[in-house]
RNA sequence: GGCGACGUACCCAAGUGGCUUAAGGGGACGCUCUGCAAAAGCGUUAUUCAUCGGUUCGAAUCCGAUCGUCGCCUCCA
């Protein structure tokens, strides 16, 4: 069976058949890098990774595109207020971009173009559709002419009469027609300003999205992803200024993430109720956080709440608990199928990307796993092995929410010799049935963060999160 | 005003016509194991899917109405 996932072009799930066989493009709209991003934006950032890695994981070999926007009236706006020239903002806030993704375990995409480095190829597809008469300059602006393309509201369902009488928006007077947009923007004095044509100016916002994508992906390509709030006008107006020009279909395939809310409202500034990644990274550990995210459906929305992180934290420990276990046991002969549980787990994900119910899945599987473990016979060594590398390649590669180090070698190696030394010396009371002494070392390790467990094969530690 | 999504247990959350008289996680309670714990396991916690009608041999799943929540309509992941 295919991957099949839901195509906001048809509003359907669909079965995905790639361009070129086991093969996938794909392009998610990157940040405008203008202030530190945010845990919707990282929730987005998460879900486009973890469907990059998911194709990897069945077989595909995948080609991810990720913009950086460091062009653009906010980022603009941003160093006026400051009093320091635009590049200072965007340098800034693009280092932390790359910072905090890898931080919050974010694979960088293969290429991450820049619009400021991609303004040739701009310049030249502005021009090429006001040739073809897709756009007209206006004193040194230029913009879409919407009528020109048929296929205008085609992702996003509207038609160009109802967004005509419901704008919001003053319309600007040289524009032909209200729904057309802006693909150049003629300079300010002091503002960022590239030589082009009709004028010294930037690119609109919508035009390098569709530029950048071509450059690398092709002029059509697999899929095309991003926030739910991008389907209009951003993603509309990138399929009509790219189909516009090329006559060729755009991506074949849009998916677009949830929002995240807090109290079941959008998050913004003015509510107070605005988190940046950087300051939710301080509270909780990054595979904490991606759990909590991947155990919601990544089109529905995500109600973001303390009490539902430290629910993950704990259900996380479980799974961790296992990864742990099963590469700690001892040799055994008890059998576990791990090929059924992986079969169980592919049905689900491969079903629009269904991370919860895989994780339906994998926890039932974490239930037998251990009852096998545990059980006097064991588990035997070809099925432990299977279970680890299983656990391995979602918990840690797909997934990245598992750690490989055991607490043992996390410590150090002075940090091990002592607990090992402590560990001996309980041991030793406990069979003296010293439990006062026994207890001692166990309550005083525990209000050091390290939890002791007695199994039956001895006493292990961790670390109390 | 136009367009769209959603409402499943104490909380979170899958399931969209028969495999489900509803997965999984968290929480709570009881039990097993343990010197006691912890961890793990077992059991209990929705005969019911916002409400009311309808279609069907059969509905949480389809249709209609009602109530409620949310999003988009050129700043926005």
């Amino acid at each position: 069976m295919p991957i099949a996932f839901y195509n906001t072009l048809s509003r359907t799930v669909e079965e995905f058949i790639p361009m070129h066989e086991a093969e996938v493009r794909m392009y998610t709209c990157g940040p405008t890098v203008y202030d530190y991003f945010h845990i919707g934006n990282a929730r987005s950032f998460v879900m486009s990774d973890i469907i990059r890695r998911y194709f990897e994981y069945r077989g595909y070999k995948v080609t991810y595109v990720m913009n950086i926007t460091d062009i653009d009236d906010k980022i603009i706006n941003r160093a006026n207020e400051q009093g320091v020239p635009s590049s200072d903002i965007a340098e800034k806030y693009t280092e932390a971009f790359l910072r905090d993704t890898a931080l919050f375990g974010i694979r960088p995409a293969d290429v991450h173009p820049r619009a400021t480095e991609t303004m040739e190829e701009i310049i030249a597809h502005i021009q090429g559709l006001i040739e073809r008469g897709a756009a007209y300059a206006v004193d040194g602006d230029v913009f879409f002419r919407v009528s020109a393309f048929d296929g205008y509201g085609k992702l996003s369902r509207k038609n160009i009469e109802d967004l005509v009488v419901g704008s919001r928006v003053e319309a600007d007077p040289r524009k032909e027609n209200p729904v057309d947009f802006a693909l150049w923007k003629s300079a300010k004095p002091g503002e960022p300003a590239w030589d082009a044509p009709w004028g010294s100016g930037r690119p609109g916002w919508h035009i390098e999205c569709s530029v950048m994508s071509q450059k690398f992906l092709g002029k059509s390509f697999d899929i095309h992803a991003g926030g739910n709030d991008l389907i209009f006008p951003h993603h509309e107006n990138e399929i009509a200024q790219s189909e516009a020009l090329t006559d060729a279909p755009f991506a074949r395939y849009w998916i677009h993430f949830g929002f995240l809310n807090i109290d079941n409202e959008k998050m913004s500034k003015s509510l107070g109720n605005f988190f940046t990644a950087r300051e939710i990274l301080e509270k909780y550990p990054a595979t904490v956080l991606r759990f909590y995210y991947l155990q919601t459906h990544y089109r529905s929305p995500l109600n973001f709440t303390p009490e539902g992180i430290e629910a993950a934290k704990t259900g996380l420990q479980k799974l961790q608990g296992l990864y742990d276990a099963v590469r700690a046991a001892v040799s055994g002969d008890g059998a576990f199928d791990v090929e059924a549980w992986e079969q169980r787990f592919i049905t689900a994900m491969d079903d629009d990307f269904n991370t919860p119910a895989g994780f339906g899945a994998l926890f039932e599987m974490v239930r037998d796993a251990n009852a096998v473990l545990r059980s006097d016979e064991g588990m035997a060594d070809a099925a432990r092995e299977k279970l680890a590398a299983f656990l391995r390649r979602t918990g840690v590669e797909l997934f990245g929410i598992l750690h490989e180090e055991t607490e043992e070698n996390a410590g150090g190696e002075a940090l091990d010799g002592v607990m090992r030394l402590l560990i001996d010396i309980r041991a030793e009371a406990r069979k003296d049935k010293q439990f006062a002494l026994s207890d001692r070392i166990r309550d005083g390790l525990k209000g050091l963060g390290i939890a002791l467990e007695d199994g039956r094969d001895g006493t292990t530690w961790k670390y109390n999160s």
